[in-house]
DNA sequence: CAGTGAGCGAGCTTCCGCTTGACTT
């Protein structure tokens, strides 16, 4: 038995600290938060100065179980959570669970799990920092405020009735995506027209090659018309030449944020996938931890690193460089992410290869020299006006960290006039061109691309919203309530003119181009712009960008022991508590109503909304006499954007087709997309057809064929019973109602000629011994 | 599997931030 315990958070932490420190200590994890808030009135007792109650939720009763029983043999117990708000707390709540005494009880910190770290955090043991333990605290309390008060007023003022939810984080996260959207809707592309000239001259091995210089932008046809017509018969000369050197520099180690973006754009992962296979790599020692804010690396890394670089590219690539977090919000408690040896050159999971690839390549980067370039520009004059073309290139002298890694970029950081930089022939001073042709491209501006999960993170991250470990949890909770989804669109073809001076004369000419479409982005659903902008009108200070950014200067002052933190949460509360109660009192139903215009035959009004179940048009009143006809919308169609017309088109369906076999072919929409009914049954329409303009012709077809391969599965009816023995992808299987039950193997190559008594007994075997099924969590608290 | 659309009220849901685990198809 170790004379001491120490308590980490992570268990592959406490497996490598445990090699570390050697016999006598004892290493264990506690696996993240021990307690929590309890559910019944919140966990919180306001009347009493926020006095918070904690419980241990039963998936750590086992863990705590452990730990105490360890706690209670060891002779001294070290804390050794991470370094920062939650960590801090984590330990104070363990000290509380354990029965440790907070003010003597050893805590020890270490933002890297390396020999000499470890050793001296062991030298010079703390106790827990109650100032950071309460501003955690306040920090928790304020987050289920918000969240258990705000969620019950929008399961009061919606329309629509799923377990609807708002919080600090997630309301914001929703609301970036729902103004993106708007201003993409109102967004007026204007267009200017691009002169391009293209040149030819002889490169160093004498050969013809040919190069652009762009010149002006003209904001008309007709001006760029006339500089064209002005060209016309023109003679250009070289008349500037400028040589500069330029460098580029090596981006900052990995984040869990910039991790999730570069994985994004290199490789296409979601941001859930990346945590999935980087918590692999974790776990099998290849990383160090994955969710981190901090681009710190430690001095051992930083040896590895160097001898990699001059071993593998000699130490002209090599420059030693110290990063520094941007972020005000970062808390540090942890190194960047890196392999933890960089002679681990590859890891055997094909799927976990490519995300490590990607870390091994961005730390080596890290520490290497600048690429170094060679800007030149060249100036062209033309003879017959005063205008100027540009020419320029660029060559890399020096590829440095190019070597190993390039970062890539997210679309809306790319200005769109920025032109690819390629390499220029020699040109010099005095020399004259021959034009091939000179363009002037119509171009539009574009709006501001929507959001990628990744790209989202970003933002959320360069807002302060969200912690490292949050980030993934809080994209599958938009998309999970349904305020926010993830999907393509379709571009449209939209035609450019273009002018051409080719051969002394000016002639138009147009193309086409596709613009607007969007590959896996952050789309709002309806009920999100719904939601946001109710929250928006009646809980303006949580909704503010800023509202997180303030009220951590605040957990931070509570941290400096400046401030109390329930007077902080009560200078909070009491204007919140009289918002909520304002609403509650006065909001109206929040549906999102859009008048479209009324229906001519009968003047009635059209209107979209959301409904009980989802966005929809309705012609008429409930008030009415007649009732209102509703049809819901289309997963792409929007309240806000949908047309009259459009909106006349939904209610083209149900469509009689015509009868077969006596009964009516109907056409409609259902819950699980286009279907068929016909004599009670229902058929599915594919993809390939519109449920709009499907013919009888074209439908009976399917019910014979869908008939006739349901009948193919059948192998017995029971009719009285109610009972089919069916041909299922696993084999014969027994279908009751809605439910099936397997057939015992030795009986299913003869099902057929089972009996009503031995489909009853194998249904009641069945029924005896279910396949297990996945255990529902608990609610508790 | 293919319905619905108003309002009432039972009884339910809900937050953010730490950590992994192991139901089954």
């Amino acid at each position: 038995m170790a004379k001491n315990l120490l308590i980490v958070e992570s268990p592959a932490k406490a497996k490598t600290i445990e090699n570390i420190l050697g016999k006598e200590f004892e290493v264990k994890s506690c696996y993240g938060h021990i307690r929590d808030l309890e559910k019944v009135d919140m966990g919180i007792d306001i009347e009493n100065n926020f006095k918070p109650r904690y419980i241990v939720p039963d998936e750590k009763q086992k863990v705590v179980k452990e730990l105490k029983s360890l706690a209670k043999k060891a002779e001294e117990v070290w804390l050794a959570t991470d370094e920062d708000r939650e960590g801090e707390a984590i330990s104070w709540h363990l000290c509380e669970v354990l029965g440790l005494d907070p003010k003597t009880t050893k805590r020890i910190v270490f933002h890297e799990i390396t020999k000499p770290a470890i050793q001296s955090a062991i030298k010079k043991p703390r106790t827990v920092d109650m100032h950071l333990v309460n501003a955690q605290q306040a920090r928790r309390i304020l987050d289920r405020i918000v969240g258990f008060e705000l969620s019950p007023v929008l399961w009061r003022k919606m329309s629509v009735k799923n377990n609807l939810s708002a919080g600090r984080v997630q309301s914001v996260a929703v609301r970036l995506i729902a103004e993106r959207e708007r201003e993409i809707n109102a967004f007026n592309a204007v267009s200017t027209f691009k002169v391009e000239a293209e040149f030819s001259a002889k490169d160093l091995s004498d050969k013809n090659v040919s190069f652009t210089a762009e010149g002006k932008k003209y904001s008309s046809e007709q001006s760029a018309q006339v500089f064209l017509n002005s060209c016309i018969k023109a003679d250009y000369t070289v008349s500037d030449i400028q040589v500069k050197p330029g460098k580029k520099s090596p981006s900052s180690p990995f984040t869990t944020s910039t991790l999730q973006q570069e994985a994004s754009r290199k490789l296409g992962y979601s941001v859930s996938r990346t945590m999935v296979l980087a918590q692999k790599l974790y776990e099998s020692g290849k990383i160090t931890y994955m969710r981190t804010d901090s681009v710190n690396l430690s001095e051992t890394a930083m040896d590895d690193i160097r001898n990699q670089i001059n071993s593998r590219f000699g130490n002209n690539y090599y420059q030693s460089r110290q990063y520094k977090n941007k972020n005000a919000s970062a808390q540090e408690a942890h190194e960047a992410i890196r392999p933890t040896y960089m002679e681990n050159v590859t890891v055997e999971d094909a799927d976990c290869r490519k995300l490590y690839d990607l870390i091994w390549k961005r730390t080596m980067a890290c520490q290497m020299a600048d690429a170094e370039l060679e800007k030149t520009t060249a100036k062209i004059q033309i003879s017959t006006n005063k205008e100027e073309l540009t020419a320029s290139g660029e060559v890399l002298k020096f590829d440095g960290f190019l070597k190993v890694y390039r970062e890539d970029r997210d679309e809306e950081d790319i200005a769109d006039e920025e032109a690819q930089e390629g390499m220029l022939p020699p040109l010099s001073i005095g020399q004259k061109l021959p034009l091939k042709q000179m363009k002037a491209v119509e171009r539009f501006s574009r709006p501001l691309p929507r959001y990628t999960e990744a790209s989202l993170v970003k933002k959320l991250e360069e807002l302060g919203i969200g912690r490292p470990s949050t980030y993934a949890p809080t994209i599958s909770t938009i998309l999970k309530r349904g305020y926010v989804e993830k999907r393509d669109k379709e571009g449209v073809k939209r035609e450019f003119r273009i002018l051409q001076l080719k051969n002394d004369a000016v002639t138009k000419l147009a193309d086409f181009e596709t613009t607007g479409a969007e590959k896996s982005k952050l789309f709002p659903t309806d009920l999100g712009l719904v939601v946001t902008d109710f929250l928006k009108l009646y809980f303006d200070d949580i909704m503010d960008y800023n509202f997180t950014a303030r009220i951590e200067e605040e957990f931070d002052e509570v941290a400096a022991g400046k401030m109390k933190w329930n007077s902080m949460l009560d200078d909070f509360y009491t204007p919140f508590k009289k918002d909520v109660e304002n609403t509650i009192e006065k909001a109206e139903r929040a549906s999102g109503e859009r008048e479209l215009g009324t229906e001519p035959q009968t003047g009635k009004k059209v209107l979209a909304r959301m409904g009980r179940y989802g966005p929809m048009v309705q012609i008429g009143e409930v008030n009415d006499e007649e009732k209102p006809r509703f049809a819901k919308l289309k997963n792409t169609q929007s309240i806000e954007t949908i047309s009259f017309e459009e909106a006349m088109e939904l209610f083209k369906l149900p469509r009689k087709l015509g009868q077969f076999e006596d009964q009516d072919v109907v056409i409609n929409i259902g819950r699980f997309g286009p279907y068929i009914a016909h004599d009670k049954k229902f058929y599915s329409l594919g993809k390939e057809f519109d449920p709009y303009t499907v013919s009888y012709d074209e439908a009976v077809p399917i019910i014979v064929e869908k008939r006739t391969a349901k009948e193919e599965r059948t192998i017995k009816v029971f009719e009285k019973e109610k009972i089919q023995l069916l041909r299922g992808p696993y084999g014969p299987y027994i279908k009751q109602g809605l439910r099936n039950y397997k057939i015992p193997k030795d009986k299913q190559d003869t099902a057929a000629d089972l009996s009503i008594e031995e489909v009853k007994a194998m249904i009641e075997e069945a029924k005896a011994n279910p396949p297990k099924r996945v255990p529902k969590k608990k609610k508790k608290g």
